[in-house]
RNA sequence: GGCGGUGUAGCUCAGUUGGCAGAGCAAGCGGCUCAUAAUCGCUGUGUCGCCGGUUCAAGUCCGGCCACCGCUACCA
């Protein structure tokens, strides 16, 4: 047994999330922590709704909202969706508790008394309206290059080139229209090319990870620059040092704050258990978390934020950097054992796009399809290792014809059977096993070791392929025993051997799809016969701010308890009713009735 | 422009150290009838994007090209 960290992306509060979001941060980091509890490793699984920065202001701003009434009002829309999902959190908060702004600002005390942390002044586009930082992002203009009239502050969409916004002619903030002032402002700025060495032997030493990901993250390293940390907003962290913690105008950039969440977040869970150095088993480098490992989970946007700037955050942290420096409070601390990125899933051939409504947002999709029919999908075609494509057709063929005709099926006819012809989990007659019988037990037992392994290296479509390969073992098994020809008396005791076999293998199967199908694995489990906790849920609670801030809700439960990852004998003589069944079969009439419901422009 | 990815059967995709091209679905034929008309067996099909190179042997390595996609770090 062993420590595990498993730190998923913050999902940005200025809205709803869509189903690309959860394929690339959310299932995948639930199968994994899932499969870890099973098989025995003590897992911490945090996350938290991210809720500074620009978009969030800006968003307010339209609305007439405050920024914090902006993000309560998407903070408990994400985690009712994800808590929908069935995503095991051990703690999901956000970014806007008094814990984390203590840990942030420590973070950047730290950071600022090794040296790692420099001011500069800059000239930067600001609204004149607002006085905030507008992004390069939010600046377009007409490209000096090749005059095409949309060019954005950062880069040209029509011609590719790189630019400066105050190089674009006729400038125009893309908020309100106004044209930018651009004028000489102070900010922080992260040193990472002080971390360049310290990262590259680091990733030198990593191994496992994704090929592209890895080979991203070393590319970046050949042109680290200085990064500001520090935006004109009023809207974030406050930078904690003299003359600079009373200001209004300035704040710690959204970026900066949010990956600090994967620490603050498991200070604020150990918190909340009431031991409050807990956390230190997965974090502390230099005691009792110095055997944990640390698995980040999210899309590949975000692979920069994880394998370059959160590690160089840490390495300066902890006194390890150009500049060297003593470890902060909190001590010397985890970089990540590995930096899972996710592809893009895309939506019927087209980019997911909310204004342009080519998107299923997670409420929508939960409120018509089941949780574990997209947990299915997401498992078996999600953008693991490639961009892939979501299309209805191919949700309901997957729903249909894989999941419900072959496992929702193979689970209905076996304790049908069994139900009808013994009424209870029939006991091997004396006559014992065939080789038939040994063979498919056989292909059950081994399939604890395959699946495991693939979770394991983050292989999730192969893993829950080898489940599905022992769903077809068994369903194949029935078709050649064919125990319902053995109802004369004679017969009895050997259909009783079948049905055992079958229930066993049944039983072995819905436990390999746990970590996958957490909810339905639930409902197989009381169908044979099983009592208590099968595959533990996430609760959503509300709870005070433990530093004096409005309560919220968090996502949080006991996963202490459920099934673990091995082959549990079924007790014979168990009761046993005709079963319903678990998984819904769709009407084809829904491919048409969600195409019709996405936006027609391209 | 730079970096990265993708291009394999009608469709969706596997092919992790180079060794006679795979799975699922769809299609056709047959079996079974316990099961949500579910299931089981059998049957085909591929210039592995294009060109060239290394090798006894390349989908797999190297070079070039074409197409599509993503990122390009102040949108998160």
């Amino acid at each position: 047994m062993s420590h595990v960290l498993t730190a998923v992306a913050w999902p940005y509060a200025n809205g709803p999330r869509h189903i690309g979001h959860v394929s690339g941060f959310g299932v995948p980091s639930d199968v994994f922590s899932r499969y870890m509890r099973m098989a025995g490793h003590d897992v911490l699984m945090v996350s938290g709704t991210d809720e500074h920065g620009t978009p969030i202001q800006v968003q307010a701003d339209a609305e007439g909202l405050s920024p914090r009434e902006l993000a309560d009002r998407y903070n408990r829309v994400i985690v009712e969706d994800l808590h929908g999902l069935g995503l095991s959190y051990d703690l999901f908060t956000r970014t806007t508790t008094g814990n984390h702004y203590q840990v942030v600002q420590d973070v950047f005390d730290t950071l600022y008394r090794n040296g790692y942390i420099v001011a500069k002044t800059t000239l930067g586009a600001i609204s004149p309206s607002t006085g905030r930082t507008l992004p390069d992002r939010y600046i377009e203009g007409t490209c000096p290059i090749c005059g095409y009239g949309s060019a954005r502050g950062d880069q040209c969409d029509n011609c590719g080139n790189q630019l400066d916004p105050e190089q674009l002619i006729n400038p125009r903030s893309r908020i309100n229209g106004e044209t930018p002032e651009f004028v000489e402002t102070e900010h922080f700025f992260l040193d990472l090319p002080a971390f360049a060495e310290a990262l590259g032997s680091w990733l030198d030493t990593r191994d496992g990870w994704r090929p592209n990901v890895l080979r991203f993250s070393r590319n970046l390293l050949d042109e680290l620059q200085p990064r500001a940390i520090t935006r004109d907003l009023e809207w974030g962290v406050p930078i904690p040092l003299e003359g600079w913690s009373g200001r209004g105008d300035k704040r710690i950039y959204v970026w900066f704050d949010a990956v600090i969440g994967y620490l603050s977040a498991s200070i604020e869970w150990a918190r909340r258990t009431g031991s409050p150095d807990a956390w230190r088993r997965w974090w502390s480098a230099d005691g009792e978390g110095k055997d944990a490992s640390a698995y980040y989970f999210m899309g590949k946007d975000n692979i920069v934020f994880h394998s370059v700037i959160w590690p160089a955050i840490l390495l300066g942290y902890s006194g390890f950097g150009a500049h060297d420096g003593t470890p902060g409070p909190l001590g010397p601390l985890n970089l990540p054992t590995e930096v899972v990125s996710s592809e893009f899933l895309t939506m019927e051939g087209r980019k997911f796009s909310s204004s342009r409504q080519v998107v299923i947002f997670v409420r929508e999709f939960l409120a018509r399809y089941d949780a574990d029919a997209l947990r299915y999908f997401i498992s078996v075609a999600g953008p693991e290792s490639q961009d892939t494509d979501f299309t209805w057709a191919e949700f309901l063929r997957r729903n249909n014809d894989e999941l419900v005709a072959g496992w929702g099926n193979l689970v209905n006819r076996s304790i049908s059977m069994a139900a009808k012809n013994v009424g209870a989990v029939p006991p091997v007659a004396e006559a014992g096993l065939t080789e038939a019988d040994r063979a498919l037990l056989e292909v059950a037992r081994t399939g604890f070791a395959t699946v495991g392994q693939l979770i394991e290296k983050h292989r999730q479509k192969h893993a829950i392929g080898e489940a599905m390969k022992v769903v077809a073992e068994a369903n194949r098994y029935l078709s050649e025993q064919a125990p319902w020809k053995l109802k004369a008396e004679a017969d009895r005791p050997r259909m009783g051997t079948i049905l055992h076999v079958a229930l066993q293998v049944v039983s072995d199967a819905n436990t390999l799809l746990t970590p996958f199908l957490p909810h339905s694995a639930q409902k197989v489990h009381e169908l044979l016969g099983g009592t208590g906790v099968h595959a533990p849920m996430p609760a959503i609670e509300v709870v005070s701010d433990l530093d004096g801030g409005p309560s919220y809700p968090v996502l949080t439960g006991d996963y202490g308890v459920g099934a673990r990852w091995e082959s549990v004998p079924l007790e014979v003589g168990r009761e046993l009713r005709p079963p319903k069944p678990v998984f819904r079969k769709l009407d084809p009439s829904i491919v048409d009735e969600e195409l019709a419901r996405l936006g027609q422009s391209a």
